[in-house]
DNA sequence: CAAGCCAACTAGGTTAACTATGTTGCACAG
DNA sequence: CTGTGCAACATAGTTAACCTAGTTGGCTTG
């Protein structure tokens, strides 16, 4: 699931499922799978699903709960804060991404 | 440095730090000290620094440039809801239009 | 002197092992 | 039936090792 693009394969993951937060598959009070479940689903490694997950913790989308399991915050509050950093993230790896391709490119002249 | 309060040390850390941006000490632009130094100054391991530095690479409030540094980024204004939306929408663009120049580079091999 | 290589530093990513701790459900003893 | 304890599962934190890769400055060689 994981693929070879550069973006570093935690990222990919919590991009992933921070898309299915946002699209509203996984819903306000939804636990995440756990994580030995998500290593499976994305196969990879347990350290970088948790590293993941960790993103998602401190971007404040979601709450771990010791025991119990992972689950999606109400989206009410946060507003911009947690909105600008996260827009912030996204615009800073576009623009790796971007200079990655464009270095590509400029290779093959 | 990282006292045993319950709160886990890379959080120490990264309010530290955290503080020491928004009370200026640590200005815009400023380098931060590198992971070995302040795993020396907290009198903790390379790992929870990195992780320390995670958070703040995730929260925005920092920039890390391989092989020179990790820098305080400027601080941004707040921005007004529709500008978010605006904002939003394009970036929603941007990564569509990348992952496709992507696939195509890598289909190239 | 100039070019280029190389060593020492930097951040970043991945993996694995171990510990701590909270939750839940089931089996077994009384 | 009650409840007690235990096994299985969950997140969380810490540490360490190994690898990639960018930057910088100095030294060596031509």
């Amino acid at each position: 699931m994981v693929k070879n693009t550069g973006r570093p394969g935690y990222l990919q993951i919590a991009d992933d499922l921070r898309e299915k937060i946002r699209g509203g598959s996984l819903a306000p009070g939804d636990p995440l799978p756990s994580t030995a479940r998500l290593a499976e689903e994305y196969d990879a490694s347990l350290s970088v699903v948790k590293l993941a997950v960790g993103v998602l913790r401190t971007e404040g989308l979601v709450i771990g709960q010791q025991g119990k399991g992972v689950f999606v915050r109400d989206a009410g509050e946060p507003a911009s804060p947690d909105e600008l950093t996260e827009i912030r993230a996204t615009l800073r790896d576009l623009s790796e991404r971007l200079a990655r391709v464009e270095s590509t490119l400029s290779e093959r002249g």
